[in-house]
DNA sequence: GCCGTTTTCGGCCCGACTGTTTTCAGTCG
């Protein structure tokens, strides 16, 4: 059967619920499926791949009786005691659980009342794409400017999953500190287009926007504005985590906590603090512990973008070029502070150009990007070309043998022969970079599958990068994978694969990847000077 | 039902807001 991760977290859930319902299984046995099933909602793998291959293990709160359902579930598309469990509830009781502040209790008294049809029920169900982290980031701003206006506000942050810098955000999250909590939260919910008020009250408050967006805020007084920071920073799962860890050690922790400043709070603990990216209970609290935290890469080690599409005339584009000039790109590229920048233009569509047409359009245009160089700034002469269907490469060797650097990429044909044709071009000596390697589109195209583990050993072994791409509906190697490639030893290089000028800007988001991957700036070629760089790539300097 | 540096048994995060059952259960993050 096919399952996504999201539907087997639901029945799960529905499970759950149904314990509530009939008051079987204890309130721990409930929470052990709706942990099982917030395990699995949040999986960067999909269950049913980790099923195939026998690794239900690596996600947490799947015991022994859980993964054997999940097998009776994926073999024969039911199981047999969630049926028992579930025995008796309507259809329709499970499906109102998807109406926000509905839970079983609820859910049951509106059933029992026969008052609920399922039309009113599905204009409840608020269900919109997440937005892209750039986007958020915008949002964001605005309303921080104008939290920042109150004068009963001392300090604001956004938080949740956007200071967590997640791929896509669902909501904004606020933080505030006051001495007047009560008056911030009255300020908050006059700010212009706002749709509706859900809920507010002394410390807090949640509304929706006209946009549809979701706008949360917590306010809290001076002293303890280190734990809300904590709080609402979360993932929930690092919090629930470092709670029980309190626990343990006889304490209490929660956002009333009298601690000043976040480094305070991870104190209580004998905790170094983890950067706000990596705080989803994959490891980073050991390490907390045990004061290996990984210096994590900053956007000021960046020294490059290798990918950057110029204006630079072409007869037959295969793809679509950039808006901007080399020499206004190579300017942007100093004013950023970069020591050297590549461009990376798509060559010439090979099926409508000869093979003659395509090496001469390189040899006049490196001359071009070699008059750039400058003293400020080394420019380098490079191409993304495409993969072709049969692993073949779009541009022939005796043009890539006269490149600084080569980046290839998949455009096209997303879902075959992914390994095979990723393999074939990462064979070709030429070929320096994969672009975006998963090929995903936020909120689009989900990631192609392949056998990762081949590739990152085979880059590992023959001096081949990866691409954290920061492109906003990329963000591709996805932060988990750059997470494993690491494991394996694998060097990446961050770009923007920018259009335009203002794309440049986009570096932080592709840095936010790394950072959520525990990239350091070792594993990241274009951190280095521009000596080391050059060694890599065999430039001469 | 899960899990392990006090434990293979005996625990399991914490608190705010809503609505109504005026003292608290249900839901959420």
């Amino acid at each position: 059967m096919q399952a996504s991760n999201q539907q087997i977290a639901k029945i799960l859930r529905d499970v759950a619920a149904a314990y509530i319902i009939k008051k079987t299984g204890n309130v721990f046995e409930i929470r052990a499926y709706e942990n099982a099933a917030d395990n699995i909602e949040h999986s960067t793998s999909e269950i049913k791949d980790l099923w195939e291959e026998g690794k239900l293990d690596e996600i947490p709160g799947l015991g022994q009786k859980m993964q054997g359902y999940l097998d009776e579930l994926f073999k024969t598309g039911r199981v047999k005691h969630f049926n028992d469990v579930k025995k008796g509830l309507k259809s329709i009781f499970f499906e109102l659980l998807d109406v926000p502040g509905v839970g079983p209790k609820t859910a049951q008294k509106l059933v029992k009342s026969g008052v609920i049809s399922l039309g009113d029920l599905k204009s409840k169900i608020i269900k919109g794409d997440r937005m892209l982290l750039p986007y958020a980031f915008a949002q964001a701003q605005r309303i921080l400017d104008y939290l920042k206006k109150s004068k009963d506000v001392l300090e604001v942050h956004s938080l949740g999953s956007l200071r967590r810098m997640v791929a896509t955000i669902g909501d904004l999250d606020f933080s505030a500190s006051s001495k007047n909590p009560q008056k911030v939260v009255d300020y908050f919910c006059q700010m212009p287009g706002i749709d509706r008020i859900i809920e507010k009250g002394d410390t807090r408050a949640t509304i929706i926007l006209q946009s549809g967006l979701q706008v949360d805020i917590l306010v809290g007084q001076p002293e303890s504005y280190g734990a809300l920071l904590q709080h609402f920073t979360g993932s929930k799962a690092h919090n629930i985590k470092l709670r029980t860890l309190a626990q343990a050690n006889g304490l209490t922790l929660s956002e009333h906590t009298k601690t000043k400043t976040e480094e305070e709070f991870y104190k209580l603990l004998n905790m170094d603090i983890p950067a706000s990216e990596i705080r989803e209970d994959t490891g980073e609290i050991e390490a907390s512990l045990n004061h290996k935290l990984p210096k994590l890469v900053e956007i000021g080690d960046i020294r490059g973008d290798l990918h950057l599409h110029s204006n630079y005339p072409i007869k037959s584009p295969s793809h679509g070029p950039g808006a901007d000039s080399i020499e206004e790109i190579v300017k942007k590229a100093i004013d950023l502070g970069y020591e050297y920048v590549g461009i990376s233009d798509h060559p010439p569509g090979f099926t409508s150009v000869s093979k003659e047409e395509i090496i001469s359009w390189v040899q006049k245009r490196a001359k071009v990007i070699q008059s750039m160089n400058t003293k400020s700034i080394r420019v380098l002469n490079g191409l993304e070309i495409d993969i072709l269907g049969n692993g073949d490469l779009s541009v022939p060797d005796e043009a890539l043998e006269t490149l600084d650097y080569c980046i290839a990429g998949i455009h096209s044909g997303h879902r075959n022969d992914i390994t095979k044709r990723l393999m074939l071009a990462l064979q070709n000596p030429h070929v320096d970079i994969v672009s975006h390697p998963t090929n995903r589109l936020l909120n689009e195209r989900d990631s192609s599958e392949a056998d990762w583990e081949e590739i990152f050993k085979y880059c590992v072994k023959n001096q081949k990068l990866l691409e954290i791409n920061g492109y906003p509906n990329r963000l591709d190697l996805r932060d988990d994978l750059v997470r494993s490639a690491l494991e394996y030893g694998v060097k990446f290089v961050i770009n923007t694969d920018a259009h335009e000028l203002s794309q440049m800007d986009n570096m932080r988001f592709g840095v936010s990847v790394a950072r959520r991957g525990w990239g350091e700036d070792k594993d990241i070629v274009n951190t280095w000077d521009f000596t080391n760089f050059a060694k890599w790539f065999k430039i001469k300097s």
